[in-house]
DNA sequence: TGAAATGTTGGGGCG
DNA sequence: ACGCCCCAACATTTC
């Protein structure tokens, strides 16, 4: 009796219900990891590659301390190569944790339903999200599309299970399936832009439980006061661990509820407030789960009809961090050297995107995505539609972030700009989040020289926001004709 | 998980 | 003592 197990964005060995139901059936298991060369238009993007690889290398490396290995293959038909490696060790079912993008959600559908009719037996499982999404709804039995009563009817719900242990043994079949090398699924970028990403992470379950626990005995305290602080390491950082799956949304759950239980109430609101941002991932999965068009059309459809102005130089600064505004050109710099981006800043660098330079929301969800070592289908496309208005339970299109006022607010000794646009380190804090405002003298006592060194503004923020809403108010003139 | 404009209030300087 | 003005501080409204 042997099984195989499909690896996909759940690359653990721990709460692993796919891996731990073929170790239970105490015949062979086959740990199998297909890289789909046909994963369509949101293939993951170069910094998702980077990751993938490493923390491949890591669960293979996990794998043959148990006595098991992991079988790599590339392929452009999944179920091709599944039924080939069925036919190749005598497999009888095939399991597998699911995925909720859309394109899986299709590929995996069609696959579950080959496999049975060539008659193999198949199961999937959830260990990606805390409920499914089917199973949260209104009264009404619509899907949520507001935030705040979304994760109130999650908290309602009973409690996650516990998470899962690692299977004790996963016996090995006589002879292994034949796997590729990793490196030749090319997942590593050939020009080495991923230089800087070792030293800001360490791909793979091991790590990641690590940060968790650091995270719960260190920064975990000051969470809600300095959640927003680029500037200090005041969040767990534990995204592209959760979207490939090295450690589950259960066991941060329960990782969390168990360090809070026994430290009275502030560590009690401390949890709460943590764990509403992994609610956050929830309600992204169950928005792209029931409006599953989202990734590349807004939700509020009138929002189709906004008058962007695309224009390739304008994205391109943007996207090497040369707007002039530091803030960010700070974060857009942090996102290309590390392959990530605080969150505060995230919304920052998006809402000028999309509301000063007036670039198409797709645009910088596109960037985002090659770029994010984390980048996750659901959570970018709910970012994106929330800055730009166009979502659920999105900011009004007329939030317009003030760069100025939130690089103050949010990074105010200006360490953030400084370490990340390192030709202002020399401007006195007063004069860091505005350059363009500071007195000749203070600019060449910096060493700064505005158009030579670095850019002047993009575009005036004030004149840039009367664009925007004049551009808000066309499309609702033309939504709404007057009689 | 906004910012800016506009409105209101109240203390203090002053004639 | 009183009214007036200024304006900071805060609140509300609007985009």
């Amino acid at each position: 009796m042997t099984t195989l197990v499909w690896f996909r964005q759940d690359l653990r060995l721990a709460d692993n219900p796919a891996l731990l139901s073929a170790a239970a059936r105490g015949g062979t298991v086959i740990p199998v990891y297909l890289h789909d060369t046909a994963a369509g238009p949101w293939a993951a993007g170069g910094a998702s590659h980077w990751w993938l690889h490493h923390s491949l290398a890591v669960l293979s490396a996990a794998l043959e301390g148990c006595g098991s290995r992991l079988t790599l293959r590339a392929t452009s038909d999944c179920l091709a190569t599944l039924l080939q490696l069925a036919r190749e060790c005598g497999a009888t079912s095939v399991v597998w944790n699911r995925l909720y993008e859309p394109a899986s959600i299709a590929r995996d559908a069609a696959v579950k339903a080959a496999l049975r009719a060539a008659g193999l037996a198949v199961a999937s499982f959830n260990t990606a999200l805390l409920h499914e999404p089917w199973e949260v709804q209104t009264r009404g039995g619509t899907p949520f599309q507001v935030f705040t009563p979304f994760w109130r009817q999650c908290l309602s719900l009973p409690e996650p299970a516990a998470p899962l242990p690692a299977p004790t043994a996963l016996p090995a079949p006589r002879d292994w399936p034949v796997s590729q090398p990793l490196a030749s699924l090319g997942l590593l970028p050939v020009r080495d832009w991923a230089r800087a990403f070792p030293a800001a992470w360490t791909p793979g379950s091991a790590a990641a439980q690590l940060r968790l626990g650091e995270f719960l005995a260190g920064s975990f305290t000051d969470y809600p006061s300095q959640r927003n602080r680029p500037d200090l390491a005041a969040t767990s950082r534990l995204s592209p661990h959760l979207h490939f799956g090295e450690i589950g949304p259960r066991e941060i759950w329960h990782a969390t509820r168990v360090h809070a239980e026994t430290r009275g109430a502030a560590a009690s609101w401390r949890s709460s407030q943590f764990l509403s941002e992994v609610g956050w991932r929830e309600f992204a999965y169950h928005l792209l789960y029931h409006f599953p068009q989202t990734p590349d059309a807004p939700l509020r459809a009138e929002y189709g009809r906004f008058p962007w102005r695309p224009d390739a130089a304008v994205l391109r600064a943007w996207q090497r961090g040369r707007t002039g505004y530091p803030i960010v050109d700070a974060g857009m710099r942090e996102l290309w050297t590390t392959g990530w981006m605080h969150n505060r800043v995230r919304m920052i660098a998006a809402s000028f995107l999309v509301k000063d330079l007036l670039q198409p929301w797709q645009d910088g969800a596109r960037w985002f995505w090659d770029t994010l070592v984390d980048a996750d289908l659901a959570a970018n496309t709910l970012g994106w539609q929330w800055t730009a208005g166009c979502g659920a339970d999105a900011a009004p299109f007329f939030r317009i972030f003030n760069p100025v006022l939130q690089g103050l607010k949010f990074d105010p000794a200006g360490s953030y700009v400084r370490r990340w646009v390192p030709e202002l380190a020399g401007l006195p804090d007063e004069w860091l989040h505005k350059p363009w405002e500071a007195p000749a003298a203070v600019l060449s006592a910096a060493n700064l020289r505005l158009g030579d060194n670095y850019p002047r503004p993009i575009v005036e923020h004030g004149a840039a926001r009367e664009i925007a809403l004049a551009a808000l108010q066309s499309l609702r003139v033309s939504a709404t004709p007057s009689p």
